[in-house]
DNA sequence: GCCGTTTTCGGCCCGACTGTTTTCAGTCG
């Protein structure tokens, strides 16, 4: 059983314990230990086989330890069961919709015998919900407008596409006299690879003015309130985008409030208590005196509770509170730091740009080195047409300076685990990237056999977008067992790769970090097939940085004379 | 149900909004 089937049920439990009014903290306590695992980079069925203590976990204690073992070891969690014979089936649903706690919920089954969103659509058009005691027609509509949205709306909408957007926005609206901060706070600012919406906030002498700008932005759909200080617009794809102006010297506390996470909000705020302060989004009230300290910088927030300041893609509670109280917090990898592209395509094979135009591209781009690496046989390049472009990049070396060519391919590899390409072929290149691109439905035991294979193959160097799978589509990842791809690598000196492409991202956050503490080298790889796909690298920065990924931890931080002897050690 | 630099028991983050009220319950982020 996977973490992510775990965390499904602990969340209901939660859910279930909330319905029956069960204190609060205990509520709180599945809440936690669901995030906690959902979170968590390694397996637990892993942790069980090795016999370590799942208490380990943050947040898990002796009885979700015990029924997490139940759960994990039989498929069943006899608590959960009981539990949920207590309710009418899908009740928790109704959950789902803002606005409808579980008093309401309880009290719609009980009332009206509603246990499903649909018969909640026919109680509240039957003016049925109106009726109840401390609801009014004013509730019932506000309810029936949140199930259409709901259905409306599509899933969370991946980075890759609403960083665009807003970075428009933005753009837009710094340009006004009188801005003096403006940046976008949230899930976004914490680099999660998907959002649920957008949350932007600054500060400004006539914030009214900010406000209205933003409503009546040309792209601008639907405007959902507005205000003096805070507005909520729909953007283009449905995104919904929120912007808050608030005072310039309370800006710091506001901007750490509203990037989150809820949950590192809380462990702050624990932790503060214990100091006797009393944290807000308006400042540190020194609970002795009653005396509330305002920021107008983030960092100086940090560094009031005796902590280091901690990067926004950190903030998901696992543990990053401690380490900035020990002041041992990674130092992360930047932008700045990566001096090459490592996976990149012409139009030698599905690629749009020539090999001359890519380099160009990446030497604008600062970097010492890119790695020409277009699909093998079976999507481009035969033996004949690999040795040509060979030469055509040697001929390139001669009249390019201030950027280093590497040749290379991105090879198949097929299903019985061997390469697309013979030994001769792939040993003349400087860099051999590995992928799966065909039979992506084997069993997760062919599939890891392949993988594993071809990690095993000398001539091979990085792995590509180690499980495929492809965010907002139908393509849903490989079966793969990744923890032992991850040891494989480490054991061969392989990297794997952190496909920086928005529409990939993949490694993702939580399986590079559990591959970097396992020692795996990563590269990031933009996996360009223009030359603006380039810029994409930022967004696999973004994913390592999740993943605490320090520039050694990196490939392609290193220079181009340490990339090449370690692709030369193969 | 979890957890500990006052604690193995007694706490557990904080503030705001909304709709329904006449002082507040419920919900959200």
């Amino acid at each position: 059983m996977k973490n992510t089937a775990i965390v499904k049920v602990f969340s209901d439990i939660a859910d279930l314990l909330e319905l029956k009014g069960e204190n609060a903290f205990k509520i709180r306590a599945y809440q936690k230990a669901a995030r906690a695992i959902e979170h968590y980079p390694k397996e637990i069925r892993i942790m069980l086989d090795e016999g370590e203590n799942l208490r380990n976990i943050p947040g898990v204690g002796e009885a979700i330890a015990k029924k997490t073992t139940e759960l994990v070891t039989t498929g069943k969690l006899g608590y959960y069961e009981n539990l949920k014979a207590e309710f009418p089936e899908g009740i928790t649903n109704l959950l789902a919709i803002p606005g409808i706690g579980p008093k309401t919920a309880n009290r719609l089954s009980s009332e009206l015998g509603v246990s499903s969103v649909d018969a909640l659509e026919q109680a509240i058009k039957g003016g049925r919900v109106a009726k109840l005691f401390r609801l009014g027609d004013k509730t019932a509509d506000n309810i029936r407008q949140q199930i259409q949205a709901l259905r409306r709306k599509d899933q969370r909408i991946p980075i890759g596409e609403a960083l665009p957007i807003v970075d428009e926005i933005l753009g837009s609206l710094r340009s006004l006299p009188g801005v003096r901060n403006l940046t976008y706070a949230g899930s976004l600012r914490r680099f999660r690879q998907t959002l649920g919406d957008i949350d932007l906030m600054g500060t400004a002498d006539n914030p009214k003015e900010v406000i209205d700008t933003f409503v009546a932005l040309p792209h601008m759909g639907q405007v959902l309130a507005q205000g003096s200080t805070k507005a909520s617009a729909i953007a283009p794809g449905g995104l919904q985008v929120d912007l808050r102006m608030v005072e310039h010297d309370s800006f710091g506390s506001m901007l750490q409030y509203f990037t989150g996470s809820k949950q590192h909000n809380i462990s702050l705020r624990e932790r503060g208590h214990r100091q006797g302060l009393k944290l807000s989004e308006y400042g540190i009230t020194d609970l002795a005196t009653d005396k509330l300290e305002k920021f107008a910088i983030e960092e100086d927030f940090y560094h009031r509770l005796g902590l280091q300041y901690i990067p926004p893609e950190l903030r998901e509670a696992q543990g990053e509170v401690e380490r900035a109280e020990q002041g041992t917090l990674p130092k992360l990898v930047e932008l700045s730091d990566i001096k090459g592209n490592l996976h990149s395509h012409t139009d030698w094979s599905d690629g749009r740009n020539s090999i001359e135009e890519m380099v160009l591209a990446a030497k604008k781009l600062g970097y010492q080195y890119i790695a020409i690496t277009d699909h093998s046989a079976a999507y481009g390049l035969d033996a004949e047409r690999v040795r040509r472009q060979i030469a055509e990049i040697r001929a390139l070396r001669e009249r390019l300076d201030g950027i280093h060519v590497l040749t290379g391919i991105e090879v198949d590899i097929f299903a019985d685990g061997r390469l697309d390409l013979p030994h001769e072929i792939l040993s003349q290149l400087d860099i051999v990237i590995g992928a799966v691109h065909s039979a992506m439905n084997q069993s997760e035991e062919k599939m890891t056999r392949r993988v594993l294979s071809a990690i095993g193959d000398p001539d091979i160097d990085i792995i590509a977008h180690p499980t495929g799978r492809l965010l907002g589509e139908c393509q849903p990842p490989i079966a793969i067992d990744l923890e032992a791809i991850f040891r494989a690598a480490v054991k061969n000196n392989k990297v794997l790769e952190i496909n920086a492409w928005p529409g990939r991202l993949d490694l993702n956050d939580i399986h590079a970090f559990r591959a970097r503490e396992l020692g795996v080298k990563l590269a990031i790889d933009t996996d360009a097939h223009t030359v603006a796909d380039l810029d994409f690298m930022r967004f696999g920065v973004g994913v390592a940085r999740r993943a605490w990924c320090e520039p050694q931890h990196i490939l392609n931080t290193l220079s181009l004379e340490q990339v090449l002897g370690f692709l030369s050690k193969k």
